[in-house]
DNA sequence: TTCCTTGCAAACGATTTGCATTGGA
DNA sequence: TCCAATGCAAATCGTTTGCAAGGAA
């Protein structure tokens, strides 16, 4: 079914649709986030390209993923901007931080707990008159690894 | 009770112990954060003081409160910086941000739900072999105002 | 040919720091 | 007096932009 290669794709027929190329520097990003464990950031990328994308041409890559929707940017506990796919490409999710590490990764939330999630946060948006469109919840804690 | 006072008198003690000065623009800080609804940038702070304290003064002023573990920083969703009191001096609280005006206010959750919150994390971080310590949830949504 | 894209360098905005001065305990 | 705190200016860091050159359709 071609799994590996739905991001790719759907990537790249999001920039066509856009009238904009899936060049090299974009095809590379998207292939990082898709095989990456969480977000990265926007040095982890210019280290992960190998010096083959120069800074600038890196940010523009990202401003045009993230404009046309492909990747979303967010900042991490410490500030700095970390990109990933958006979930419309990879499901909706939540973060873990290490204290220790500092590494962010993804969680797929189960869909028991995510239900009780949603609930929460309806009832909240209820009782201060918000009309909630998303929500983010993140962990802070030790990983396996740092202990 | 003086309760009004209260963060004043502890910032001012956890200050002290630690041998430093209570001085005119920490003493601003914490008045102004005390009194929002929610957490302030740095240009909102910079703003407050009303020029009364130079740029570097504010900037140092921040890092000398978060330092001694007055006030805590933290990105906003758009990544700015935004300070607030710590929970030790406020309780435990989420936020919300507006996706029309930008406002990012504070949402007291009530204990009901919190405790729904914590069991949530509890078991991911069971799930997960994640030691957790904390947590956020952020609510991204429309406020009242901007509906 | 026509645009989109790239690369370099300069520009930027937010935050930090060096250093001499000020001021409180 | 003595050391923390301050203020100004210069320095930094991450990110953005102008502009001319390159490349795919």
């Amino acid at each position: 079914m071609g799994q590996r290669n739905d991001a790719l794709t759907a990537a790249r027929r999001r920039l066509e649709a856009l009238q904009m190329r899936f060049t090299p520097a974009r095809r590379s990003v998207v292939e990082i986030l898709e095989t990456s464990p969480g977000p990265q950031s926007a040095a982890d990328l210019i280290v992960a390209v190998e010096g083959a994308v120069p800074i600038s041409s890196l940010y523009r890559t990202l401003s045009v993923l993230e404009d046309s929707e492909v990747i979303v940017r967010f900042p991490d506990p410490n500030g700095v901007a970390r990109y990933e796919l958006a979930e419309w490409l990879t499901g909706h999710h939540h973060h873990m931080t290490c204290i220790v590490c500092g590494a962010t990764s993804d969680v797929p939330v189960p869909k028991d707990l995510e239900t009780a999630v949603d609930n929460i946060v309806a009832e909240v948006g209820r009782r201060f008159d918000f009309q909630v469109a998303g929500h983010r919840l993140d962990l802070q804690g030790v990983c396996a690894q740092c202990r």
